[in-house]
DNA sequence: ACGGAGCGGAACACTTTGTTCCGTTCGGCT
DNA sequence: AGCCGAACGGAACAAAGTGTTCCGCTCCGT
């Protein structure tokens, strides 16, 4: 394999990033989408896809650990931040950028996952969660760490057909959230657990879109 | 048809309601779910709905109707309170608690609106606006009516399995959300229009999850 | 020139799903 | 008692959708 600028290889390397790049725009606009609704939306054919993923699972598994790494990587940079709030800060709005949370949540339960993976999602949840830790005494008293693994579905539900424009509102509304968490009295109702967000790793399941 | 506490007239009537909450749950689950499961879980046969809708997409279509008209009643009921922030915070508490905002937006695309369901979808945003505009001196500067649809929107993707608890998350993010409305400097971005949603209520085409 | 990696997309084998249909049940009335 | 028909359950059917395979073509690299 060489790295020519317009070599078979080349576009093959190329192809590698665009299917992954569909692929995800496609399951997250629909979770149940077609495989050939990716390759229609990569400009590949169907076995492009069948030449690097073993089946329809493989990919959606592929797709998620990807996200998570990706979110591992952004908890990690965002960690190594002085301030509190501003690593805080970069780390949320991070991760609304990137479109992480929602690709990992949305398509918990269409695949098997694997001990790796499961392994990453806890080392997520702790980098998360230390990233909370050093700034909850800037929020409101009864805010705890898992609350953060909503914000962020909240945002990512936050979601119109211009793409673009999705990420400006995103962080709108990011803004909001942000600013409520560091002001206001008590909140209502219980405060969440993170085992009441572990069944998304359990095994494939018929969950809802 | 008599109202006999037994009778199969009785029956009927109470599959009505029956159905149509069984096909708000599955729906809301999973907006591409077959009818035959809203059957299961109704506890009835397949007849049972072609006996009340001409089609699936009839059902979605009085689902969606139905949700809209309880988000007027709802918007109706709290405009009639004489305190402006209370009126608005149970209008939206209201509209929470009824899971009537993820109805509406998730069938948005499901089927072909009817006109009468345009002029209602019309006059929810009015009367919603309304609510909004009697406590816009109380909230930051930059809020703006649409705001609102996508606050709800938010509330409306914390979902977990356990559906009491559900309601009771929300409870708590919408709390989150409403401080964050009423405090904080200068929001990022450009606020949202309702030419942003109107897509919403389009023809039917293939929307994702 | 040629071997083969990479690819497009038709074909195939299932599954899923909307809708119809027919036999059965049973409350209400005579 | 006995019958009528509204209401119903669910098998059956046809059409559509979808994951995967496969064959022949392209064209890079040697």
């Amino acid at each position: 394999m060489t790295s020519t600028a317009s070599g078979r290889g080349r576009q093959a390397a190329r192809n590698n990033v665009v299917i992954l790049a569909a692929a995800r725009e496609v399951f997250l606009a629909d979770k149940r989408a077609p495989i050939s609704a990716v390759a229609e939306r990569a400009g590949v054919g169907i076995s492009a896809l069948y030449r690097r993923y073993a089946s329809k699972e493989d990919l959606l598994r592929t797709l998620c650990h990807d996200g998570l790494r990706t979110f591992i990587a952004e908890a990690e940079r965002a960690a190594a931040m002085a301030d509190d709030w501003t690593a805080f800060e970069t780390f949320m709005y991070g991760i609304v950028e990137a479109d992480v949370h929602s690709l990992t949540v949305h398509l918990a339960g269409t695949f098997t996952p694997t001990d790796d993976m499961r392994a990453d999602a806890i080392r997520a949840g702790e980098l998360a969660a230390a990233l909370f830790e050093r700034v909850r005494p800037q929020l409101r008293a009864e805010a705890v760490a898992p609350d953060i693994t909503m914000l962020l579905e909240m945002c990512a539900a936050v979601r119109i057909p211009d793409q673009e424009r999705t990420t400006q509102l995103r962080r709108r509304y990011l803004a909001v959230l942000l600013d409520g968490l560091r002001t206001g009295g008590p909140l209502p109702e219980q405060a969440p657990t993170n085992a009441e967000f572990s069944w998304r790793w359990s095994t494939p399941a018929k969950n809802g879109s």
